[in-house]
DNA sequence: ATGCCTAATGCAATTAGA
């Protein structure tokens, strides 16, 4: 079983390559983020075409997270990240896909930092533990999988000291996500990749892609039952070679 | 310190991304 995580950067500007990379590499569940369209503008029919169900969580211009199964309905457990009843960001759903547990999930950028933009992705980053902390023990495979605007070590930053002050490799914003992966969570790529350069967005400035000045942001975090499983993980990032593409690469993990 | 690029909104220029 293939997993995939995606932040497509705008799912109608980017429904053209969405269907390519389906149609070409056929992944069982995909999390899409930043869908960046209301609830209204999910084209629903072009992914039900394509062989896909999906449940989403959209939102008018920003945000928006998606969950796609090949072949079947996913089924929802939960939208909305629970812990703040004012959050009205589209950042969170979940859902059982073939017997897994899938959270996805679109984590705040944070920046500028400091900032309340930045409070509020400390604050995020919290509810995402304790609602992981949650999911951890369950017997089911469980694997939360999305955008998490975090860069968790050096090797996962084209030239770190020049992000330190950024709110994607702050010291605070990498203790935290330390803090949840320690919960017994396993960080599918490093894992099957150690000491491995691996980039999953690379901006659309300066011709980044081309200079491989890149950032590993994406994750697929694994529960022990789900990373039993783990046979293979890799980054689509031919993809980000495509016209009209995403920032983003797919990122995908397979599970026996 | 800012623009470099891109999407959405909505039709110009702003907001946000990372």
């Amino acid at each position: 079983m293939r997993i995939a995580t995606y932040n497509v950067n705008g799912i109608n500007g980017r429904l053209t390559v969405l269907l390519r990379w389906l149609a070409e590499t056929q992944p069982d569940a995909v999390c899409l983020q930043e869908l960046k369209a209301p609830d209204e503008k999910f084209p629903e029919a072009a992914i039900r075409e394509a062989g896909y169900g999906a449940i989403w969580h959209g939102q008018k211009s920003w945000n928006g997270v998606a969950i796609l199964a090949r072949g079947s309905d996913p089924v929802e457990t939960r939208r909305g990240l629970p812990g703040d009843p004012d959050d009205n960001h589209s950042r969170y759903i979940e859902a059982a896909v073939n017997g897994v547990l899938i959270g996805g999930l679109y984590l705040p950028n944070g920046n500028p930092r400091p900032g309340p933009k930045f409070d509020y992705k400390l604050r995020w980053m919290e509810r995402l533990s304790v609602h992981a902390g949650g999911l951890i023990g369950t017997d089911a495979p469980v694997v939360l999988a999305g955008d998490y605007n975090v860069m968790p070590t050096e090797l996962d930053v084209y030239k770190p000291e020049r992000w330190i002050d950024d709110a994607l490799f702050a010291p605070e914003v990498r203790a935290a996500f330390f803090r949840l992966v320690e919960q017994g969570w396993l960080d599918a790529l490093r894992h099957l990749h150690p000491g491995e350069t691996i980039y999953t967005f690379w901006d659309y400035f300066r011709n980044a892609y081309a200079r491989g000045a890149g950032l590993r942001i994406d994750h697929l975090l694994l529960n022990p039952p789900a990373a039993a499983r783990l046979k293979a993980a890799q980054v689509d990032s031919f993809v980000r070679g495509w016209e009209k593409t995403s920032d983003h690469a797919p990122v995908w993990i397979e599970l026996d």
